[in-house]
DNA sequence: CCTCCAAAACTACGTGTGTAGTCTAAATAT
DNA sequence: ATATTTAGACTACACACGTAGTTTTGGAGG
């Protein structure tokens, strides 16, 4: 039915997934260990809900398994964005887009690569 | 030391909050039984928690009490924004933006909107 | 084969959240 | 003054999450 939600530790993981394809857990352990301090039954439980939520998947191969993502980042960040649109901004886009723009640090390049966009978006 | 966070549900209290400046946790029932399925002790427990995490305040009114905003909707947008941006985007406004403008469905209008938006920021 | 280690599985625990029931004290109606 | 309604306080409970400890098991080495 519903998109499944990956919480805020989760999509760490589910962001190593997605640069790599698909990891053995024990290398979705030691690239983790670079960057967090979690314990390596920290990052198999994330992996353990992440596969239970249908978000990724896994095969065995030789002894272990290989992990991979189930959704695209894109599909994911899709659900994000409608979530926490609805949340704050009762799902107006403009309301948000609109406070990004008037309150977020945006540097010039920023606005510029914006503009870009907006031109793409308007004239087609 | 840092900003408290309202949940989903809490939210839609805040909401109301906002649109009144000052309600009696009865009037928030009743509104918000107008909008929602919430049975009144779901409403009122969302008020307490909301008032332990010192998001809202309330002060003694002949019997009972009226509850009000300690946080603007403002702020407690921020805290939601850079949450977000940091979860999904890594804290990259430019990525969000970008797939705000390339993916949500942005009607000509809400496109116009944002063209003024960005004029001023950048011409100041 | 038996032992030992690392990978995977299972269990755990405090906190937040959605959702509400129950109990008590105060206001209201008779 | 007493009975009744009700607002607010207190309690509950299942499930998500962050975070990890403990147990089992399947090879690796002797």
């Amino acid at each position: 039915m519903s998109m499944p939600r990956a919480s805020d530790a989760e999509w760490e993981v589910l962001r190593v997934l997605w640069d790599h394809q698909e990891l053995s857990g024990t290398d979705v352990v030691s690239i983790l260990q670079e960057t967090t301090h979690w314990k390596p039954t920290t990052i198999r439980t994330l992996l353990s809900r992440l596969v239970k939520k249908q978000v990724i998947g896994f095969r065995p191969v030789g002894s272990g398994y290989l992990y991979f993502p189930l959704m695209t980042q894109a599909e994911c960040e899709v659900t994000e964005r409608r979530t926490f649109l609805h949340k704050v901004y009762g799902g107006n886009p403009r309301a948000m887009m609109a406070a990004f723009l008037t309150e977020e640090d945006l540097t010039p390049e920023d606005l510029d690569t914006l503009q870009k966009l907006l031109d793409d978006r308007r004239s087609p």
